[in-house]
DNA sequence: GATTCAAATGCAACAATGATGCAAACTTAG
DNA sequence: CTAAGTTTGCATCATTGTTGCATTTGAATC
């Protein structure tokens, strides 16, 4: 699968800035922040162009954003179109890496009375693997 | 319990900003968004006073920060000090109201191997009892 | 390959949100 | 009441994101 495969699928027109931005989170199986991403752009596209690409991209669910702590804000690629009940996402605190945990299946929550369940979001904070075994080492 | 009391417990001046807002979110059980704080104040604080009191706030933990969509922010005063393990959120996609589910129990998540949990964070949407009687009505 | 038209881009301007330094006002302990 | 340390309000600045508009580009058609 290539940058330019996800825009024909979605209909979208093939341009620099999108294909870019595709083809870096393609490129890893990380969310990213917006800043790793415009650093990793070939070209340096006009801030508003990155925004409305950025959009247009949300728009189509080709990627979706993460918030952690209310501040950090980091982007994945969606790997399923399919992908409806959507996915935990864990946010490691000592490297602060986030990844999509797809694997991880999402529990029913027994609400109160009266309420009705649409969607889920779950974030996980934690020590991912790597940082793990840095610690238990020293 | 009152606005004085809270900020006693937690050795903060008594400031008359700080006051109106941790009583304005005594008296209310829904988390409220900085302008419906903002507007119920009787005094028109500057912007720079206000922000500076939640951070004050948000930092002694009493009150929380919710973020739904990304977009609606919602503040919550914190029950109790000892919630170390956090509550869940829950958004009525039609009136847009928050609350926090203290009730409800916040399940163990399996996560792959190697990945060791600290806290987790859980926004529910869908529909508050309200809106789900307005709607089967008609 | 040239033509065409809608869509995307880059620029300027603007709005909202939030931070900082500093003088004035306030809180509270003595 | 007074003194010392906080907090406030103001001016200013930075960041993030949006909008309108002229120009450029993508890709469908000839």
């Amino acid at each position: 699968m290539k940058a330019i495969d996800v825009l024909n699928i979605h209909n979208l027109k093939r341009t620099s800035c999108r294909e870019g931005i595709i083809d870096i989170m393609l490129s890893t199986n990380q969310a990213l922040s917006e800043n790793d991403i415009r650093n990793q752009l070939s070209y340096n596209f006009d801030r508003t162009t990155f925004y409305r690409s950025f959009k247009t991209l949300e728009e189509h669910k080709i990627i979706h954003k993460i918030i952690i702590d209310n501040q950090i804000i980091k982007y994945a690629i969606d790997k399923s179109i399919t992908d409806k009940k959507g996915h935990a996402h864990f946010f490691c605190n000592h490297c602060h890496i986030v990844k999509c945990l797809d694997s991880v299946p999402m529990q029913e929550i027994q609400l109160p009375d009266g309420y009705a369940e649409d969607e889920i979001d779950i974030l996980i904070k934690g020590t991912c693997p790597t940082c793990k075994k840095k610690y238990c080492n020293h």
